[in-house]
DNA sequence: TAGTAATTGAAAATCATTTTCAATATGGGA
DNA sequence: TCCCATATTGAAAATGATTTTCAATTACTA
């Protein structure tokens, strides 16, 4: 799926929800449906104000919102600052970030069943949810 | 290791790194050392309050961030909130965290080096760090 | 025990987020 | 195409969490 052709989907999304689509909206969905690293309410904010200059802080949050709850963004919790989000658009995945570029990318190949099953066994614990992600040096930055 | 002795550790590893033991720190210790669900500052500093009313929450904030430095604590990230600190004792350890009751636990059984190779193999990004937590209830919150 | 430097708590400053509210703009229906 | 109900907007104020500043206090070394 192309940048505009998730942008397209998340605005049939907010569409299919109800939700009006309004100018606000389509910046904030414009930058971070494009964007490769996870970004905080002030930097799409900061980015999004440069091709919508009357745009207000508190829309880029109203509509952070409802992507969210859309599940076409998740929320990317750093080892310091969280509160950042990036794109994701079949619910759900693992993430694979950057710790020098911020790059972030989603990674395969990780069925967590039998963990959870394993951990299930030894604790009692029903599992509903889960979090994972690694953290590193991406290609580039390694150079 | 029991509680009082996961404090006594703490209050070691503070002196011996060159802090000094101070009744503000000791209150914090107690609270977060024995505690079985992540706390924030406030919560630490409420519950630390009973016992020493004069307790600062500034002092708070600052334990935490040695605690966190000599990797005696780590970070929990809740789905929504974060900033929320549990006892750890070996450095990094991947939680298991009940949704209702906010109980954690750390669990074993997960070897992640197979699922960082695989990783690395498809991506070429240089893993460091990773970050596991898992959401559910335990086994009084099934009841 | 004395002296000094680390640590303290209160207050102010800062920063992120949410709420309030009157003005505006969207989109369904005439 | 135009109207209108109402969802949505941006500004400002309110809230909440965290950090900084600073003079007073306290822990610990010598």
């Amino acid at each position: 799926m192309s940048c505009d052709e998730r942008k397209e989907h998340w605005l049939d999304c907010l569409k299919a929800s109800g939700y009006r689509l309004t100018a606000p909206r389509r910046a904030v969905v414009e930058i971070l449906a494009s964007s490769s690293r996870a970004l905080n309410a002030t930097e799409i904010y900061d980015l999004a104000s440069q091709q919508y200059p009357s745009l207000g802080l508190v829309s880029v949050y109203r509509t952070l919102e409802k992507l969210e709850e859309l599940e076409l963004i998740q929320r990317v919790h750093h080892p310091d600052g969280c509160q950042a989000f990036i794109a994701g658009f079949t619910g759900h995945q693992h993430l694979l970030i950057c710790r020098s570029c911020g790059r972030t990318q989603f990674f395969e190949g990780d069925d967590m069943q039998p963990l959870f099953d394993r951990v299930t066994a030894q604790s009692g614990y029903q599992i509903s949810d889960h979090w994972l992600q690694l953290f590193g040096l991406c290609t580039n930055c390694q150079k």
